[in-house]
Formats: C-alpha cells, sequence, structure tokens
DNA sequence: CATCAAAACGGATGCTGCCTCCGCATGTAT
DNA sequence: ATACATGCGGAGGCAGCATCCGTTTTGATG
C-alpha cells in the first residue's frame, strides 16, 4: 500500500476536469467575493451542476482548504528564503507578516481559518493546515527565543492568533496606518527587553 | 425645543408596544443564536410580522445598536467604579475588560462592530456607540500615560482594536488559557518599561 | 360616542442561496 | 460492441431576506 494508486479502475477522466475547473473558479471567486461567496455561483461558472460541486468538495470548508492548498505551498517556499537569515529575530518578524498575507488571500478567511484552529475539529478540513502554521510559527518563537530575542512566555500559538486577528481587522477595512500601530503593540509585547541599563 | 416631544401627535401605543416587544426578543435571541439569528423568527416570536420589524429597524446593524443600547448604560455604569481607582493604569487595564466583556454579549458581535468602526460609514447605526469607545479608550490611555505607566506611542484607537480582536477569538470558541496568554502579550506591548535597571 | 384620516400592521410575495436526490449519460473494462 | 460502474446535473425542497400594499388600529375631532 504505498502512494501508488489504482485499486481497481483508472480514475475518469471527467472528474480531474471538473475538479480543476471548480478549483480554479473557486479561486476567482473567492478573490473577487470572499469566503462567503456563492458556491451555486462558481458551479455555474465552472460549468458543472450544484450536484458535482457538492460531490467533489461536500462543504465550503473543503473547497476553502483545496484552493488554499496552493497558496500554502508558496508560503512554504517562502519558508526556505526566510530561513536563510541569519538573525532568528527577523525570521520570526517575516513570518509573521508571511502568514498574514496567507490569512488575507481571500476576505472572510480569517473567520474559518479561526474556526478550525480551535482543536477538537477533527472533521474540519482546515484544520490541518492551521496545525501546520501553529508548530512552524513555534519554530520561529524558539529559536528567537534560543537566541535570547522573545520573552519566555510566548508560544507560537500567541502568535498565530495574533497574526490571524491583524489579518481579521485588516478584512474589514481598517486603514494600514492603524494596522502598522497594531504590529508594532505587538511585537513589542513578544520582544524581549534589552538588559540595556 | 428641548427634551419634550409631542410635535403634532402622540405617538401610537401599539409602537411602542411592538418596539419593546421586539427589542425584548431579539436580544434573547442574539444571545441564543448569536447576532446572525434570523429576523424573521424573531418577528414571529414577537408577535409581528416581518414589515413590523424592517420599519421599526431597516437594517440587522439598526436593531442590533437599538438592542447593545441598554448593555452600553451598563457600560457606563462600569465607567463609574473604575474613575474610582487611583491607578490609571489599573484604570485601564479594567476598562479594557469591561470593553471585551461588551463586544463578547452576542457570538458574532465583534464584526459588526468593526465594520462599523472604520468610519466613513455614517449611516451605520453602530458608527456612534463604536466612536464613543474608542475616545473613552483614549482617555483612559492618555491617564495612563501621564502617569508614565504607558508607551507614549499607543492610542486608544489601537486598544479597542485590541480588545476587538481578543472578543472576536473568544467568540471562535479558543479556550481561556490561550486568552489569557494573549492578553498578557498585548499588556506588555502597551505598558511603559520601567527604567529599573 | 361616532366619525375620519393618518399611521402602522402583517402576511403574501419574489428573490437568492443552500444542499440533496435520482434518472440519465459518460467513460472504462471486457 | 456490450455491460456496468461511476459521475453528472438540474429539479426541487427549504430557509432567510426584504418589500409592497390592502387592511386594521389608533388618536384626534366635534
Amino acid at each position: 500500500m504505498g502512494a501508488g494508486e489504482q485499486r481497481g479502475r483508472k480514475p475518469r477522466a471527467d472528474v480531474q476536469r471538473n475538479r480543476a475547473a471548480l478549483l480554479e473558479t473557486a479561486q476567482r471567486h473567492f478573490l473577487q467575493h470572499g469566503v462567503g461567496t456563492s458556491l451555486e455561483a462558481v458551479a455555474k461558472e465552472a460549468g458543472v451542476g450544484p450536484g458535482t460541486l457538492y460531490r467533489h468538495f461536500p462543504t465550503r470548508e473543503a473547497l476553502l482548504a483545496a484552493v488554499l492548498q496552493t497558496r500554502s505551498e508558496e508560503l512554504v517556499a517562502r519558508q526556505a528564503d526566510i530561513d536563510q537569515l541569519g538573525d532568528p529575530a527577523e525570521a520570526l518578524e517575516q513570518w509573521l507578516r508571511a502568514m498574514e498575507e496567507y490569512f488575507s488571500a481571500f476576505s472572510g478567511l480569517p473567520d474559518p481559518l479561526m474556526a478550525a484552529a480551535r482543536a477538537q475539529e477533527p472533521d474540519n478540513p482546515l484544520t490541518i493546515p492551521c496545525d501546520i502554521l501553529i508548530s512552524a510559527t513555534d519554530q520561529y518563537v524558539r529559536a528567537a527565543q534560543r537566541a535570547g530575542r522573545v520573552r519566555a512566555s510566548v508560544r507560537g500559538h500567541d502568535l498565530f492568533l495574533a497574526a490571524c486577528s491583524i489579518a481579521w481587522i485588516k478584512g474589514n477595512g481598517t486603514e494600514e496606518e492603524s494596522l502598522d500601530r497594531l504590529r508594532m503593540l505587538i511585537a513589542s509585547g513578544y520582544r524581549q527587553r534589552d538588559a540595556q541599563a
């Protein structure tokens, strides 16, 4: 039972076509109208019936998770760059910004993400990406802590929540200036105070 | 033109009755099902038709604002207690908690509040309460700054956003422990660092 | 108390979106 | 070419929103 599949039959050609069309269309609609966009409209524009959409993606979250897959890979790619940085504090900061942008991909995205982040929702397709992000954040936090740049009481989970909140606020139309101030505030909160006196 | 009204006619009795019934029922439904509750259901349970509901409260936000009025008064009452405190830093902290509880009154409340908080929505009935809260927060911030307990770069608006975010996270079912940590993080962010060395 | 007109009521209505179910067609193996 | 599994898609039931208009209620007036 390795990775190679094909148990019994070859998968039909139309299902792949439809799935691809749905994903492509859904991404466009999520971009334009946010995560609350009409699924019926997505199906129609993808040239399939509602039934087909729901068979491929039983819930809105499932569709969202599938669409997000692409973006997740971009995030991972970014991670490579970030890991090049010598300064772990700088790396953490950049990672937080990267996550924030990821959360801001579609308007309204932070809500389902937060809903999935609280564990005990094992069937929610968004839970896995969330958990990955949280533990990745924790890695950066720990590295920065080892370098004495971040307070010891901080957890990756905390900064995940913070990044998600900021994306949520941003999605509600707050001016970038206010966001910058809030980011500063949070940064002041997690940074280790230099014993400079 | 004082406060006494009665221009032309005496207001009809049924409108007051209906308005009161609607507010009472709406509050219950908001409590039980969140701000997204069915307005039709509210109307039905209040014993009026949908038309009557929409005449009294043209939008969901209008109804929400009216229901929130009561709670706002409780907040103001709390303010009196808080103002008694000698320590302006303690006062700020308590005020933030009070706001957070206010934002958590109904599940989903932070979203419409945030939407109203970005100005340039003068017709949104929630804008006024928001502005009041923001400037009240700013008062507490300034007092604490005068006492040298809060960093100079912080604005009331920032902490308003922070409190709203925390309420939003709370509403999404995150455990209280994570919230506490986040509150700590934010507090570390706005507090003036003591020149203690 | 009877009458009138303004004001408010409320439900029927049209609309949009969600999600399911099942007869039909499409594609794959023999 | 045939058979059969598999997937398709649209019709349809449901719920909620918001509006419009014929009817009722209510306060004012004599």
